[in-house]
DNA sequence: CAGAATCCCACGTGATACTG
DNA sequence: CAGTATCACGTGGGATTCTG
C-alpha cells in the first residue's frame, strides 16, 4: 500500500469554504485517508498536518464510538495502533465522494458569487 | 403550491446526532424547504421552528452572498420579501437527498453502534 | 411583517507541554 | 509511538427586546 501522500489536503482549499461536512472538521479527512487500508496514528498526521494530536485522538475515538472505524492496539514495543474503516464507514466514502464532486463543479460558481456580494455592498 | 409541513423537521431527528452538514445548522433546511418555490420570512420560521428571527437571518444572509438564493423585496404595505433558489442552490438538493438517503438507511446502525460503545465503557 | 440591536454563553477547536 | 493533561479562545448560535 503506497504511503498517504502529504499535500492531501491542499491548503488551497480551506475547510472554512467548503459548504459540506461529514462529522465534525477532520472525519472526512481520516475516513479518506483509511479508505485504502489500515492506518497508523501517526501515519494520520502526516497528510493532515494541521491537526493537533488531542484533537485527532478526540475525532477517532468519536468515529469508533459511531461504529465508523475500528481500533487496534497491537502489544508490541514500540506500541501500535491501527486504524480501519468498517463497512458502516466504508457507506460514507460514496458520500464524500459525492460532496467531492459537488465542489469540484460548483465551488467555481460559489466564490464567484460571494466575490460579487463583497464587492457590491459596503467594504 | 402547498404550504410547509410545520413537522418537516422532526424534534425526534436532532441535527447533533446527524453527521452530515450543508452549509451552517439551518442551510439544509432552508434549502430544502425552498424547493418547491419561493418562501416568505415567516413562512419559513413554521417548519424551522427552533430558529431565531436572527439566525434565520443571517443564514440567508450567508446561502444569498453564497449564490445559493436570491432576496426580493416587494415594495407593499405590510412588507413582503422571498427567497429563492438559484440554480446553483438547485444543486444542493441532490446532495441533500444523498445525505438523506444514507441517513435513513445507516442511521440506525450508528445509534446501535454508539449504544454498545457507551455501554461498554465506563458509565 | 421582516427584521435589527444587544448581550451572552457553550462548545468545538487549538497551543503547549508532558508521559507510559 | 501514541497518546494525556491543561489552558485558552473565537464564534456559531441563542434569548430578549425593539422598530421601520
Amino acid at each position: 500500500m503506497d504511503p498517504l501522500d502529504p499535500d492531501m489536503f491542499h491548503p488551497g482549499c480551506p475547510s472554512s469554504v467548503m459548504p459540506i461536512r461529514i462529522g465534525d472538521k477532520w472525519s472526512a479527512m481520516i475516513i479518506a485517508c483509511l479508505e485504502q487500508g489500515p492506518r497508523r496514528f501517526s501515519e494520520l498526521r502526516v497528510p493532515i498536518h494541521r491537526v493537533t494530536p488531542k484533537v485527532l485522538t478526540q475525532t477517532l475515538r468519536a468515529l469508533e464510538r459511531d461504529g465508523m472505524i475500528t481500533r487496534t492496539v497491537h502489544a508490541e514495543v514500540p506500541p501500535r495502533v491501527e486504524y480501519e474503516l468498517t463497512p458502516l464507514g466504508r457507506t460514507l466514502l460514496d458520500l464524500i465522494e459525492a460532496c467531492r464532486h459537488w465542489s469540484r463543479k460548483h465551488m467555481p460558481t460559489l466564490l464567484a458569487a460571494r466575490d460579487v456580494y463583497d464587492h457590491t455592498t459596503q467594504p
